[in-house]
DNA sequence: GACAACGTACGACATCTGTCGTACGTTGTT
DNA sequence: AACAACGTACGACAGATGTCGTACGTTGTC
């Protein structure tokens, strides 16, 4: 069974369509994955997805609508994190390194990921100056 | 189907391990991962593991060797490079900022990352100021 | 040589996943 | 009213996965 509440690759790539267009009935998202499979394979993959809780739907109207129950960012958060426990030794950097590593980005996003950096150090700043200016140690 | 060569769960587990004690038994490897399942259950998932190509075995000996076909660094690029396009449509950044928010980074680490951004900002910056500097064409 | 240890090879399962086909009810159109 | 469209609910399946138990051969030890 999924270590997390992971989606699967199916579930992901209906979670990446929900991401675009939400809510969304299953009409619709069959058409955004290209109708590459039966429509009832999109539906009923929905509605496990409803079951296990990683969707919710509205049910009051005849095609139901469904929206993701956790948001983008939190989802990827939590794939990621899985991730980095299972194979990145805990480290959240060495993922991330591997990845800008394997693939490239454009100079705009490298830039956006400088400040990022300086935004931890600030935050970590705040906790660091305290041991590091005063002289005490332990 | 997995998308890629992908390693599930179990066999994630035990790549773990084998990035660590490399070669090793499949004896040594159950016994890293805690004897929480049976021995034939590892043993059943390295020989499968096998007949996939992800491992390669030398059966010289009783006790077979097993070691992984890729190295740490491709498996894990491997991984990612699929994740970032079902997940993060196509930006390894995106994915990285995801896993720097998400999960917190030593400073030192943040100042490796740093590093690599240099780095990949040199890279880049060699075809970039062909295209910048010179107003000639060639 | 007899017996316990240890290793591999297999066969078996219960689940989970991805996919459909079919049944059946609701809406909308003639 | 009659019928086509459209939607959901289900049951079914094949394949992959995670787990074991059992069978059987090899190695050491008394």
């Amino acid at each position: 069974m999924n270590t997390s509440g992971r989606p699967t690759d199916a579930e992901l790539q209906i979670l990446a369509v929900l991401w675009r267009i939400e809510p969304a009935t299953v009409r619709q998202v069959h058409k955004e994955l290209g109708e590459g499979t039966a429509y009832t394979t999109t539906l009923k993959t929905m509605q496990r997805m409803a079951e296990k809780e990683l969707l919710e739907r509205d049910e009051s109207r005849r095609s139901h609508v469904y929206r993701a129950r956790s948001s983008e960012a939190q989802t990827q958060g939590a794939i990621l994190s899985d991730l980095i426990d299972r194979a990145f030794s805990g480290s959240a950097a060495r993922l991330a390194m591997r990845a800008l590593s394997t693939r490239r980005a454009s100079p705009e996003e490298i830039e956006e990921i400088g400040r990022l950096l300086d935004t931890i150090r600030i935050e970590s700043g705040q906790r660091k100056e305290q041991s590091f200016e005063s002289g005490d140690d332990s």
